[in-house]
DNA sequence: CGATGTTTAGTAGTAT
DNA sequence: ATACTACTAAACATCG
């Protein structure tokens, strides 16, 4: 690990896999989706290490995509023309990176692996892209909302506008990229360039992991809780201790599938079984500054209230 | 034609 | 030692 320092390793390799690059970039839009483009745009944003030898990396980048089951792919609908799909996270993969290592995963996701008696009724892959479409929606729905209420102290946007199934991936943009930028100098986990001091993921996780509170633990707003309305720090990240945000990934017991709240067993049983692609109902582009699923203005106003874009704005 | 997506193959590092 | 994971390269196909 290079040492910390000033203006120093923003042009080392990041101690992230470009999973954990892909995750990040798709956890960091409201709707949880990415073009590749915007894949590409958000990494080359935040790791000026990916911004030469893009075609190296970038190909690497789609041979993880299409390669790992962690990634789904949501094809465009007619209306929204463009190039290449949307790129989305499996609604189970949220606990990849449990062991804390963004450099390698406890164990590659892989589908397949289901509860035989979720997978008595073969669903339909439109019920998916449905699922993920409701779910991007009050994603925004969320965003939005928590731009408009005040916020509880300590940042934590307890509004039950949250989706029931916004489990928090300790690999998320809420849990890594809001570090990065907005700590203190002295208090942040990470280093001046965003690179971890220490396991990013301490043994307080991994307690809250097996503690079985993710389930009822308060949803949580996004990265902008953290980046745009200054939590204070010092009472819930010391010297590493403890983290900003509440990971609520989802822990399946071993050898089945994770319970998703809020998600239907047949959809689970879908999604055990799902091929890459889904059927052509996906949202709109999350390129761009327009959103697909809510009007442009509700946008620049979420902006307007300090919430931070987390997508590259290009 | 370039971007995107899939697949195969090989290498290196790490976990068990 | 073996298995697993990540990374890289490359060939190839598809699509706008």
């Amino acid at each position: 690990m290079p040492r910390p320092g000033r203006n120093t390793y923003s042009d080392q390799k990041p101690p992230y896999s470009y999973i954990s690059l892909t995750a990040m970039a798709i956890q960091s839009c409201p709707e949880k989706m990415l073009p590749l483009s915007d894949i590409y745009k958000f990494i080359m944003d935040r790791f000026p290490y990916y911004r030469e030898n893009t075609q190296r990396w970038q190909n690497s980048l789609r041979h993880n995509l299409s390669f790992n089951d962690c990634f789904i792919k949501i094809p465009r609908r007619p209306e929204q023309p463009g190039k290449g799909s949307f790129w989305a996270l499996h609604p189970s993969c949220g606990d990849m990176f449990e062991n804390g290592s963004f450099l390698r995963r406890r164990k590659r996701f892989k589908v397949g692996g289901m509860l035989v008696s979720d997978s008595l009724a073969p669903s339909k892959p439109q019920d998916t892209t449905h699922y993920l479409q409701q779910q991007a929606k009050r994603r925004l729905s969320a965003l939005h909302a928590a731009a408009h209420l005040p916020q509880v102290a300590g940042g934590y946007n307890l509004s039950p506008v949250s989706q029931p199934s916004s489990f928090k991936h300790p690999f998320a943009i809420e849990s890594i990229i809001a570090r990065d930028y907005k700590m203190p100098s002295g208090l942040s986990a990470f280093s001046t360039a965003g690179y971890p001091l220490h396991n990013p993921l301490t043994p307080t996780w991994q307690h809250m992991y097996g503690s079985g509170m993710m389930e009822s633990a308060a949803p949580i707003s996004m990265a902008s809780d953290y980046s745009a309305y200054g939590m204070p720090l010092k009472s819930i990240c010391q010297a590493g201790q403890t983290l900003p945000a509440i990971p609520m990934p989802i822990k399946p017991a071993p050898g089945s599938m994770p319970a998703l709240p809020g998600m239907p067993a047949h959809l689970r049983a879908f999604l055990a079984n799902s091929p890459q692609s889904l059927s052509p109902t996906s949202p709109r582009t999350a390129t761009g500054q327009s959103s697909p699923l809510v009007p442009e203005e509700e946008l620049s106003s979420s902006a307007s209230t300090g919430l931070p874009t987390v997508v590259s704005v290009h």
